[in-house]
DNA sequence: GACAAGAGATACGTC
DNA sequence: GACGTATCTCTTGTCA
């Protein structure tokens, strides 16, 4: 195995940092720029890197053998400034504490150390790898030397300085020498800097190439100077050659680098101020076994005979959990690093894959995964569980994996225990479920700037973490199930939510073609309407301003042109200019109208046009939505990155940015949608009469219910009373109170009532049906769905009057809304079995709440229809009939 | 002291 | 009622 040795230049660091950063200080005036860019540096290095053998080299004090051949040298440097001096201690003793062996050695420079220290590792073998961003030390690069600069972060191995400098990287010593260097007084030649010294090593291939081929310099001046200072570069050349003959010897074992001491660390943080490493270090040190009963035994699987056990040892058991660790977040462009395995509580495995670190660590092949543990992943007879596992089969799936029988998504379970709760993290599950606290991804893998992929964490870090994940998913398993028992939630998560993953999943990865260049046409047509409407805004307004900005705008609206305002904004931070009121102000002037224009425009083009195109899969050229199935509280699905259930459709452009989505090639597209769902579902639940009534008939459900309050014979029901009618309706599925219900419909809050009053006269099951809702909710803190799906809600019986009315409005709406998502998710199940079973190539592609949209050969376009609309009608047996409006075309405006 | 990332506010698309 | 995303703007954190 190739082992590196990794050597930092710590005096090299400590100044540049000192001189790079300034300012810092404790509240006694305790400088710490120094320290603490050292320090940073120096963790950044041991988290990221990871070296196994280590050495921080340092200057001595004291005078060198340089001194000696030449008293000049460094003579014009002026003795370190106190502010530096001060801060060496506490350099030292980080450096100890952090448990990297440091050596010093009077009459010798740190970059002495360094080579001798490099010398002797390349001969026992080790890559070295000197950690400095001094340019001296490229003259140690060779084949197996590399140069790594902490702040500029950058790696170059032998080929890469090489190519870098134009020679051998062992020749820049004679570049140096031409160069000179002022501060350390080294004379060099006068008039040659860096440039031209490597033109000249470049040309003639060392100082003496040149001094052979001294006619060869055409430039007058530049040979003079050549010829008057060849005893100068002679001199000057032993002083910028490191020497790797000091006093060093090296041996593995000495330089090999431990675990850090916190409880040292700590106190020094304390001590210099450093709140958050102090913090950090606090808690990251090892506390004991208390908290978890367990010890926790993680171990790395690096060889074929590990990687066999583990098949193995998985393969006996009945089940085990499985996570991945990946470069992204993205299950579609994540390039896998690791996977975890766990079968017994606190017992895990690592399977390292895709770590690409500075010492490549061991890792068997990913080939040789596939071939022992892809037949134990796809096995049907053992149960796997995971958290969020639909990103790791996506993963799994795009490297070659197939996994079967996936029967328990941890996430998923949490989830369905309490629908409203904002996370679902692993994190979370094991702090309420378990009083676990885990390392939190950002421990091992840093955050903002320095955050690294997981790629490069190092392999033991790696372990602990990956390890503890799936550790505590197959821990939290046998948690959440009897959890999920006991609230009579099994049947709806083992029937419903765990098929719905693998539907999911291949819905996600075969993605949906879009027109990139129907788009790009549009966002074109946007952008010009919009150049042409902003001069019109500008001129209507007597000066530019950034549209987009509420603030701005209230600015220009209600104090340049002293338009009436309207209400305040939420927060009461200014004037609101949401639509409804610059539509109220738009018969008062010309620019609201302008304004929402130019909004309708910048939506359809940043949010649509622009956002599609960037998500487009550079490999599938399709978009990869992610559906999400543990966000929204009543039981609906959502869609992000992109989100395809908002896509436009009521506005003209926003049909245009519809008809990008497109099937495959020859194929069609066509689109079924559950009619009226919700309205049907209340029909059924409230048990109502009328409305009962109205869907068996197969009647306009708006009509009648125009021709029910405002009691006219349908015939005379108007577009406008028809659409009010609708609102209520509408209204009402949501939960919306009078004043809600008034603003919707342009009528006074009065009226508005009256309307509801005359609503429930008529509908009296409807009336029933929300006092039971309300009723039921108090008395068990929660509602529920046909399916048996539960949401929370003990805000019913609170104190606080907006709260308990809106914990009201949820406990009519939920169960309602709730039940279609049961529906859709049940009959998406299977229509995939399905298509599935008849082997068909037509493909679910989107479901948008109360739609599912295909794509599928036009000689299969028939019968897939016909088994969709059969399976979704018949989902689930209700008073009233379902009923699914089928539209097909080219693409999805047309197919609705 | 400049720049970046994060958070809150506002607005708006869908069912 | 249920969502997700873009933009602005202010605050906080990070880096040289």
């Amino acid at each position: 195995m190739d082992r590196t040795f990794t050597i930092i230049d710590g005096s090299a660091f400590v100044h540049r940092a000192y001189h790079a950063v300034r300012g810092l200080a404790t509240a006694k005036g305790l400088p710490t720029n120094a320290v603490f860019a050292y320090t940073r540096m120096m963790l950044a290095l041991l988290r990221q890197k990871a070296p196994e053998f280590a050495a921080v080299v340092w200057d001595a004090k004291g005078p060198t053998f340089r001194h000696e051949i030449y008293p000049a040298y460094k003579a014009n440097r002026p003795p370190m400034e106190e502010e530096l001096s001060v801060q060496i201690p506490y350099v030292r003793r980080i450096t100890e504490a952090l448990r990297v062996p440091a050596v010093e050695v009077p009459g010798f420079e740190a970059d002495d150390l360094a080579g001798a220290l490099g010398r002797q590792a390349r001969e026992q073998g080790f890559s070295v790898i000197y950690v400095t961003g001094d340019k001296d030390f490229l003259q140690l690069v060779e084949p197996g030397v590399s140069i790594f600069d902490p702040m500029k972060e950058s790696l170059r191995d032998y080929e890469a300085v090489k190519a870098d400098l134009g020679i051998e990287p062992a020749l820049f010593r004679d570049v140096l020498a031409l160069w000179g260097d002022s501060s350390d007084n080294v004379p060099g030649v006068p008039g040659i800097g860096e440039k031209t010294a490597l033109a000249l090593v470049k040309e003639f291939g060392s100082i003496e190439g040149i001094y052979e081929n001294i006619e060869k310099i055409t430039k007058k001046k530049q040979r003079e100077n050549l010829e008057s200072g060849r005893a100068a570069l002679r001199l000057g050349r032993r002083l910028v050659t490191i020497d790797t003959q000091a006093p060093v010897s090296f041996s593995p074992e000495a330089f090999r680098v431990k675990p850090p001491d916190y409880e040292r660390l700590a106190p020094i943080f304390s001590e210099l101020e450093f709140t958050k490493l102090a913090q950090e270090f606090a808690v990251a040190a090892p506390s004991g076994p208390a908290a978890d009963m367990v010890p926790a035994d993680y171990r790395p699987v690096t060889d074929d005979v590990a990687l066999m056990e583990l098949a193995a040892l998985l393969s006996a058991s009945p089940e085990f959990s499985l996570d991945t660790e990946t470069t992204s977040v993205s299950p579609m462009s994540a390039r896998l690093v690791g996977l975890s395995f766990s079968a017994a509580e606190g017992r895990a495995f690592y399977v390292p894959v895709g770590h690409t670190m500075l010492a490549a660590p061991r890792q068997p092949g990913i080939e040789r995964v596939r071939e022992i543990l892809g037949p134990v992943l796809a096995n049907p007879g053992i149960a796997k569980v995971g958290q969020n596992i639909k990103y790791d089969l996506i993963v799994l799936f795009r490297h070659g994996f197939e996994v079967g029988n996936v029967a328990f998504d941890t996430m998923i379970a949490s989830y369905l225990l309490n629908p409203s709760l904002r996370a679902h993290s692993l994190d979370k599950i094991a702090l309420d479920h378990l009083g676990h606290r885990m390392i939190a991804y950002e421990e091992v893998a840093g955050k903002g700037k320095a955050a690294v992929t997981f790629d490069h964490v190092p392999v033991a870090e790696a372990t602990a973490y990956s390890g503890e994940d799936a550790d505590l998913t197959l821990r939290a398993k046998t948690r959440l199930s009897e959890l999920l028992s006991e609230k009579g939630l099994s049947d709806l998560f083992r029937d419903v939510e765990m098929p719905l993953v693998s539907v999911l999943t291949r819905m996600e990865m075969r993605g949906i073609r879009v027109d990139r260049e129907h788009l790009a046409a549009l966002s074109r047509e946007f952008t010009a309407e919009m150049l042409d409407v902003e001069r019109k805004i500008y001129e209507l307004a007597g000066g530019p301003f950034n549209i987009a900005s509420p603030r701005q705008l209230g600015h220009v609206l209600f104090e340049k042109l002293s338009l009436p305002t309207g209400k305040k904004t939420k927060k009461k931070t200014g004037y609101s200019t949401d639509v409804t009121v610059l539509e109220e102000l738009a018969p008062a002037h010309e620019l609201p109208a302008q304004i929402l224009r130019y909004r309708t425009l910048a939506k359809l083009k940043s949010t649509y046009a622009d956002a599609l195109v960037s998500l487009i899969h550079p490999e599938t050229g399709r978009v990869h939505t992610s559906f999400n199935q543990n966000v929204a509280a009543t039981g609906r699905l959502s869609s992000s990155d992109p989100n395809l259930q908002n896509i436009p459709i009521r506005s003209p452009e926003g049909k245009r940015i519809r008809a990008a989505f497109v099937p495959e090639p020859g194929w069609v597209l066509f689109s079924a949608d559950y009619s009226q769902i919700e309205l049907r579902i209340l029909a059924h639940c409230a048990k109502d009469p009328v409305l009962t009534d109205s869907f068996r008939k197969n009647e306009d459900v708006h009509t009648r219910t125009a021709s029910e309050i405002f009691d006219l014979d349908p015939a005379f029901i108007t577009e406008e009373m028809r659409r009010q009618a609708k609102s209520i309706n509408f209204g009402l599925i949501y939960g919306m109170g009078p004043f809600k219900l008034s603003n919707e419909l342009g009528i006074s809050q009065s009226l508005a009532r009256r309307y509801m009053d005359r609503y429930f006269s008529t509908y009296t099951g409807v009336k029933g049906f929300v006092e039971e809702a309300i009723s039921s909710a108090r008395a068990t803190g929660r509602t529920t769905t046909l399916a048996g799906r539960i949401r929370l809600i003990p805000e019913i019986t609170g104190k606080d009057r907006v709260l308990r009315e809106a914990a009201e409005r949820i406990a009519i709406n939920t169960p309602i809304q709730g039940t279609a998502a049961d529906f859709i998710k049940i009959a998406m199940i299977r229509v995939e079995k399905a298509l599935s079973d008849r082997k068909m190539r037509t493909a679910m592609l989107l479901t948008v709440h109360d739609e599912l949209v295909f794509e599928g050969p036009p000689d299969e376009l028939a019968s897939a229809k016909d088994l969709v609309r059969h399976i979704m009608e018949n989902v689930w047996e209700l008073s009233v009939p379902l009923t699914v409006n089928m539209a097909e075309g080219k693409n999805w405006a047309e197919a609705h």
